[in-house]
DNA sequence: ACGATATAGATATGAATTACACATATCAGT
DNA sequence: ACTGATATGTGTAATTCATATCTATATCGT
């Protein structure tokens, strides 16, 4: 079936920049790309917007069946539309970005396990399309959007240490912190609580476990 | 001549929030539809994606071609794809906002002068598509962004005093600021030079006429 | 000359951010 | 059981930044 219009039509896509801290590490997801153009690259999950879906809807869908990830924050980064920034025809890419914690995801999405990795920010592989410039556009939102927002918290697991979140917000932003302000702050927003419980991982004395108090919600702050 | 494609494609526009400071307002430029759909109802300027221009390129030219504006600050905003927002087709709009001085301005656009005109954003009228939604959104996101970055200097003419430039944030940000530290601030930035004019308003002391130091320049601050 | 009006400049106060050092609880090795 | 290694956990002082407030100045209109 083919599908008719008087003047030209792009077409249209959702890119989806997964990021996640993974190993003491900013991290995304890539998918490496089984057919033409860029074969054998590496790209950002996405695809084509059905005719009978929202943008939203779109990328929701693309992260559900490439990634296998739902219930996660996503949010709208940006539109790519540059000539030629895809060989086949027009393609105008909107691009969104998500934010999932490291136990949240078990890489083994659409169609093989060999074929979907993370890779840490700093060590990217060769990229499709203009891909490259989609997660340095994604990275600098995310870096500013931890610091007037409470996004940062939509990394973490169910229990976390607060160790552990200072080690996301440090990635995230690539900025290093001091360990007594960092908690200071972060406990001043009463955004976490004590579980009570706690967290032996070593040969040292071992870290509260806190938990999100409202583990949806995401505010601007400052 | 007709084009064809194997799956249905969206068109894709852009349009434009054309914000500007005058008579002490925030304004919003808007055209009156001539054709079908909501004839006669007030709509942002903007206009379909040709095949072979990019999205910055589009928004450039409808801004040129619709409201005779070139040489402005131009940001990308956001895109809008909920289903039915045009009841013609399945229509993608890539929305950017604008800033512009008071003086650069004279709404004598495209066809005729009745059909443009501006608009206290305290007092819009009834739109056409979502543009009611993209005007909330870019309203948004202009008040955020003259908290944090030298957005703001983008409103004013060659020439401006210190209280005109304090209305011009106080209007966009829709908050009241103290005089003596808006000036203790802004000054402190030093982004704005004074020219030694000074410019006569009434029955008081003139004010120093200050410019921009370098007017193409937009910084994140703080 | 005088009143009205908007411009202009300095200082004190409170809030927020930054800088900085040592005790504690656990595990591993002897 | 003692010792060393390691990451957790805590408080205070200094500084910077934002806010609040008061009085003098230059012009116009009468």
């Amino acid at each position: 079936m083919n599908y008719t219009y008087q003047y030209p039509h792009p077409a249209v896509t959702t890119d989806i920049v997964i990021f996640s801290v993974r190993d003491n590490a900013l991290q995304v997801l890539l998918i490496k790309r089984g057919g033409e153009p860029f074969k054998g690259s590496w790209a950002l999950p996405g695809g084509f917007v059905r005719i009978d879906e929202s943008l939203d809807e779109c990328a929701k869908r693309e992260l559900h069946e490439e990634a296998g990830l739902e219930d996660v924050y996503l949010e709208q980064l940006y539109s790519f539309g540059k000539i030629g920034r895809d060989p086949r025809e027009r393609v105008i890419s909107v691009a969104y970005f998500t934010l999932t914690p490291s136990e949240h995801l078990k890489p083994s999405a659409g169609t093989d396990a060999s074929d979907v990795k993370w890779f840490a920010i700093s060590e990217l592989p060769e990229l499709a399309f203009d891909h490259a410039e989609i997660i340095r556009v994604a990275r600098e939102r995310l870096a500013a959007k931890m610091e007037y927002s409470t996004i940062g918290l939509q990394f973490m697991n169910e229990e976390f240490t607060l160790s552990q979140l200072q080690i996301v917000y440090e990635q995230a932003t690539g900025k290093t912190l001091d360990k007594r302000n960092f908690r200071k702050w972060i406990l001043s927003l009463d955004l976490i609580a004590e579980t009570g419980k706690k967290f032996a991982a070593g040969a040292h004395r071992p870290a509260m476990l806190y938990r999100i108090k409202d583990p949806d919600r995401v505010d601007i702050i400052r």
